[in-house]
DNA sequence: CTGAAAGCGCTTACAG
DNA sequence: CTGAAAGCGCTTACAG
């Protein structure tokens, strides 16, 4: 505990001085509060800015009982999703001076609620971010709700406490992706399944479903196997698929990794990819474009979701309705379709 | 700005008024400072435990100029490097009641410096954690020995301000890695070099000329190409490589990127790997043991490192050396071998 | 529209 | 070994 302290930094009443007036008028500008005059309001920002003045957030947290500190609270396995939501969480920090804390949640381990606690009572954030998985768990939300601190979820998780729920339509991005391999000409089309308990993984088996009544097809248990999102499950599963005696022509995974682990097993079998087996992931993640060849997948709005949800944390406006739903993209690569040089 | 308030929280008079000493006893306990009778300790301790009562950062920052904060700041393309670093880093806080600040540096946009710069003004970081490529950036470091933050390295980046650097014998590991390619029978192995300034691409690259040197072979230009780290890179390389007359037998990437964009490419020609064209990479991220064959790799523990850093940074100790070096691994998987079903 | 005073919850510096 | 006082740099609540 011995870290060099650094010389003293200018403070409020060094602003307050050079501009001639009281620090709470300096504070009242920079905090954007009414009931200044333009004229004071311009030479306050000058002396600010002239003196390179930046408020002191532990002052400004000790007195006003906001800590200015976002968390991020995830457990996704893809480091990329987590990044992805952070990118957009720092935007919008940036933008409003607030700090982002993102931060692991393991609720596998035995004391993984009371390190949640621990992390809340320690930390103080103003407000929280939950990304899948952490959204769909009673467990953290009736925490935080106990803890009346602000959330928002990036995902539809059913009967949240989130005040704000920020998402795309999985179940018609799922029917969508599955409608394509229809249209494709498949009819018998497999489905790998994410972790059971996860609200986004079953609402794409849903939409795998709907897909197929949609075109007076019924859903094969055989042709339906289950995963946990992790590559070794998607291999395991594909590996079980296609020793069956009907084996599927395509096989839609719930997410990109179990769509590569398929993809591996498909190729370690001697199968050719797109001709004899088609495979799609979900996610477009840096595998989806990385693997040979790459895979047909749904694009989410990730960095942007977040972004909104940490600006609604932010600074709440009663008048949006809690959820909105954005776009998703369906992107179409050769996994699913003719190898053209293009869509290396 | 309307983040709603949390009921009045425990403080430290609330735990001296129970424990029947003074607050100034209850920081000394809590902080571990000497000269406090062991009976009393006991005491603070227990009313501490009873009360549930948790510091209040905001306040212990202003009042002792510690912010507990430590930074990391990255920009590394990998985002499951940047998230590995993280795990170390969040390990050491949590033990020493330390936050962490991962903030990404993007010194290639034109306000990039300036975004650093208003980021330590502003979070002001006790200390802060540089991973590549932002510890060789002497325009990261200087800034930071201006600001008179103590920093930690995990590269070897030459003449670093840094106090601490925490890495692992990369000339050994590409030397080696390279090694194991003569060893297997390859004469004519190509290199995928890294981008321009990076210390740790370099060192790769001297450690594949003195494997071959050391071989009696010499290094033939035409069988080095350079990439930047990104996979579409490595691919190009690789179709560079692929064309000439002299064509490699193996290839070794100076990261996994690159190394499954040579995949791809190789591939997408209709090469058998490993028969055809071995390939090898280094960092063993997640796509190394994704893509199919899977790669052999240099595999580095960052998490460990990172996490010592951080406990340097938090704990100075004098006696230490100021660099430490880190056992690395060679993965042997199938792209420079037999293919057998175990290594899948 | 503006400001003087009090206070947030700790640690520092000092006294004993 | 222990404590009373002052102060960190802001915002809140109040007064005018």
């Amino acid at each position: 505990m011995s870290l060099n302290r650094r010389p003293r930094a200018i403070t409020i009443d060094d602003v307050a001085e050079k501009a001639g007036v009281s620090a709470k008028t300096v504070s009242r500008v920079l905090n954007n509060e009414p009931n200044v005059r333009a004229a004071k309001r311009k030479i306050v920002m000058e002396a600010s800015q002239a003196l390179g003045y930046r408020p002191n957030p532990a002052a400004r947290s000790l007195a006003g009982a906001k800590s200015f500190l976002l968390a991020h609270l995830h457990d996704n396995p893809v480091p990329e999703y987590v990044a992805s939501a952070n990118e957009g969480i720092y935007a919008a920090c940036r933008a409003y001076g607030y700090f982002l804390l993102p931060q692991r949640v393991e609720l596998d381990a035995a004391d993984g609620l009371a390190r949640l606690d621990a992390f809340l009572l320690t930390a103080r954030p103003d407000a929280v971010i939950l990304t899948p998985p952490l959204c769909d768990d009673v467990r953290v939300t009736d925490t935080l709700t106990r803890a009346g601190i602000p959330h928002a979820s990036l995902s539809a998780a059913q009967n949240t406490t989130a005040e704000h729920v920020l998402r795309h339509d999985e179940h018609r991005a799922a029917r969508e992706l599955v409608e394509y391999l229809l249209h494709l000409g498949h009819t018998d089309i497999a489905m790998i399944t994410g972790p059971e308990g996860h609200k986004a993984a079953s609402t794409r088996y849903d939409g795998y479903v709907d897909a197929l009544r949609g075109s007076g097809l019924e859903v094969a248990s055989p042709l339906v196997e289950h995963g946990d999102y992790t590559m070794r499950s998607g291999l395991e599963a594909a590996q079980r698929l296609l020793v069956k005696t009907r084996k599927p022509t395509a096989i839609f995974a719930a997410n990109d990794d179990m769509a590569v682990g398929a993809l591996t097993a498909a190729l370690a079998l001697g199968l050719r990819i797109p001709e004899d087996i088609s495979i799609a992931g979900y996610d477009d993640t840096r595998l989806a474009s990385a693997v040979w060849p790459p895979l047909t997948t749904i694009r989410q709005p990730v960095s942007e979701m977040a972004r909104r949800a940490a600006e609604r944390l932010i600074q709440p406006d009663d008048s949006q309705p809690r959820e909105e739903i954005l776009d998703f993209e369906l992107v179409v690569r050769a996994s699913t379709g003719p190898v053209t040089r293009e869509q290396i």
